[in-house]
DNA sequence: CGCATGTTTCGATAATTGTAGAAATATAAA
DNA sequence: TTTATATTTCTACAATTATCGAAACATGCG
């Protein structure tokens, strides 16, 4: 794992309400939430969370399909599991 | 653990040089290293380096010991270690 | 079509962060 | 006590980020 795709993933999830976000994605399980449902219980603006939903999109930490009018959103794990276990690995064990 | 100390700790982790600097004195082992050689090795000039010091040792990830003019630098691990099984509890496996 | 609902884009603003030169401080050595 | 070395603080600036109202876009319904 590089460097600099372990930090910017760090970084992305490293804002309380990203994490909090994700964090509610992964307790909704695979189907996800709607993006309005995300807003409402997390108490953002509309655009506050779009914005934030985009990064995390962006380093593939969260996926999103549509159905009708309503766009989901689904926790990824993957990207997440890597970086974990990088950490674990790397930085849990003083040389 | 609370949300906003998950995200503080993250986010101070998720920049390329903290990361850096981090896995540096991870690898360097209990007696760390000086200031100045984390500076020479990672190429970094000197005040940028003790503004990133300090934040990670804001966090508690670094802690520092003077040794005559010389200052090192030693990683601590537990809080990362307490993060990084929070994650692995709570966000690598959907509900 | 016209309207309602869900979400995003635009645009502006405030706040935070990263960077590093210059000057200051700390400690030891000559 | 002067000088050298190690590191930090001060300061300023550029860049990035977070926030959210208003307007726009997407989709489905009557």
């Amino acid at each position: 794992m590089e460097n600099d795709v372990v930090a910017k993933l760090l970084s992305e999830l490293g804002h309380s309400t990203r994490l909090s976000v994700f964090r509610l994605l992964v307790k909704a399980g695979p189907n996800g939430l709607p993006v309005g449902e995300v807003q409402q219980r997390l108490a953002i603006a509309g655009p506050t969370l779009s914005h934030h939903l985009h990064r995390l999109i962006g380093v593939g930490l969260v996926r999103q399909y549509r159905e009708g009018r309503t766009l989901y959103c689904v926790a990824q794990l993957d990207p997440l599991r890597e970086v974990v276990g990088f950490l674990d690995r790397e930085c849990c064990t003083l040389s």
